[in-house]
RNA sequence: GGGGGAGUGUCCCGAGCGGCAAAGGGGGCGGACUGUAAAUCCGCUGGCUACGCCUUCGUAGGUUCGAGUCCUACCUCCCCCA
């Protein structure tokens, strides 16, 4: 690998977030010589990234932290048209106000890693909705779409494979890459924009849109792209016990974010301190020196708090780890677990463990699925293994604290808490 | 416009002579082993007021004691010919 004069490339390259670069040396240059803007397009199909996600913010945040400008894309236009997906069953485009809303949602997030503000590096957000929503479709035929060749688009990867898959890709998602591609170069224009970043999928249309800015007399515009991040043993990113890893805390608690960094497996756990924390790279490299065998544990704690202090703050970070201890290293509880509150007459009535995990916590499914599972000896009752279904959780189970703790597996734990 | 295929358990792929709650994978979940890891092994993987009941195989009808399986129409997709 190159060594790159600028420290934001070298940063990048050596914490593993770079995948390729069009033009290494060209861009290498710009970085050192003056301060450049760059951004990254985010989808707001939800209202939350998820953990996938954090290694885009995270460059975002080395950008400005090596004294260049951030731009955060937010897709409210390119939302309308939606990344149809590869099932069929045209699903339902996104209102403008779902897509409002998320995007408002989203933003909470990204101050934790940017700081805003008018300065030469103060971080933007942007809504393509600004000049897509009324882009004139005859006009944009005429301006933009003459610059595309739909033999070359055809070409693509991302077009051949779907083509040769049989699956059937719509005029609307052909689009899309015109759009992402026409972003870029508006981008370049209105803010000054030279590089987009984004995930390896994002390649070609990061390209496309260098191609539409020569054609359309932009300055020379970069790429690069991040790896597609996967755990050593394959799992996409993002994909927790209970769900999708949103980075929003009323989508999931600092304890729950806290514990999926906890439970990263060994052979990622260097590469993940490097991506998703800014720990210096000899402390990270002293870390996974010492990190052998059963040691490792402690370095995962570190990687779970580092991360969860930078979104969270340092604050809820460290009162999870403690929630984390008294759980799992004292075996006892602590209040701070994930709560679930009751009725205290119900409780005293006593209620069936069936109902108790499925309806009132919501930990399993269904009742089938509690049924199922106490068969296999998966839920616990104050740590005592469920073995009846037809047994019942009363004020009699109520713990000196007053609470009582139910388990799901060897690490979901909810505490029902009578009012 | 003509001809030929396909749509299965709403996570995915994928079998299915008219008796099917529907084979088999993958994924996921639980258990054992460990270190809240990986690998490995075992179990589970429609719902319910549960020895019974209800809802599932593109949609809507029909034939049958009985349909994912047969017939009709429709929708969507793919391939070949024009």
């Amino acid at each position: 690998m190159t060594t790159f004069r600028s420290d934001f490339l070298r940063t990048l390259s050596e914490r593993g977030f770079v995948h390729q670069i069009s033009d290494p040396e060209g861009l290498d240059t710009l970085f050192a010589t003056e301060t450049v803007t760059a951004y990254i397009g985010f989808d707001p199909t939800a209202p939350s990234l998820h953990a996938g996600g954090l290694i885009q913010i995270m460059m975002l945040h080395w950008l400005q932290a090596t004294g260049h400008r951030p731009v955060s894309l937010m897709g409210g236009g390119t939302g309308m048209v939606g990344d149809p997906s590869f099932k069929e069953e045209a699903r339902k485009l996104m209102t403008v106000e779902t897509i409002e809303e998320n995007i408002a949602s989203i933003k909470q997030v990204f101050s934790s890693y940017l700081s805003y503000g008018d300065a030469p590096t103060g971080a933007m957000m942007i809504n393509n909705a600004e000049w897509l929503r009324d882009l004139n479709y005859l006009e944009f035929l005429r301006d933009v779409g003459r610059h595309f060749s739909v033999n070359r688009m055809l070409s693509f990867d991302s077009v051949k494979t779907r083509l040769e898959r049989e699956q059937s890709l719509s005029f609307l998602e052909f689009n899309y890459m015109i759009l992402q591609a026409y972003d870029f170069v508006e981008l370049s224009k209105r803010y000054g924009v030279r590089l987009q970043m984004g995930g390896s999928d994002q390649w070609g249309n990061i390209v496309n849109g260098i191609d539409l800015g020569h054609r359309m007399g932009t300055q020379q515009l970069y790429a690069l792209t991040s790896p597609l991040l996967t755990t050593a043993s394959g799992a996409k990113m993002g994909k927790s016990l209970s769900g999708a890893v949103w980075l929003n805390a009323d989508m999931l608690s600092p304890y729950e974010f806290w514990q999926y960094w906890r439970n990263t497996e060994d052979a990622d756990v260097e590469r993940f301190l490097k991506l998703y924390t800014t720990l210096p790279m000899d402390e990270i490299a002293r870390l996974a020196d010492e990190a052998k065998g059963a040691a490792i544990n402690e370095v995962k704690k570190i990687l779970a708090t580092e991360v969860t202090a930078m979104l969270h703050g340092r604050a809820a970070a460290e009162a999870a780890a403690e929630t984390a201890r008294k759980t799992f290293e004292e075996g006892g509880l602590s209040a701070d677990l994930p709560t679930v509150e009751i009725p205290a007459a119900e409780l005293e009535a006593g209620i069936g463990v069936l109902s108790v995990f499925a309806e009132k916590t919501g930990l399993v499914a269904s009742n089938g699925e509690a049924r199922r599972q106490i068969k296999s000896g998966g839920l616990k009752v104050n740590d005592a293994t469920v073995t009846d279904d037809k047994a019942a959780v009363s004020a009699r189970d109520l713990t000196p604290e007053g609470v009582v703790k139910l388990s799901f597996g060897k690490k979901k734990h909810v505490l029902l808490k009578p009012v």
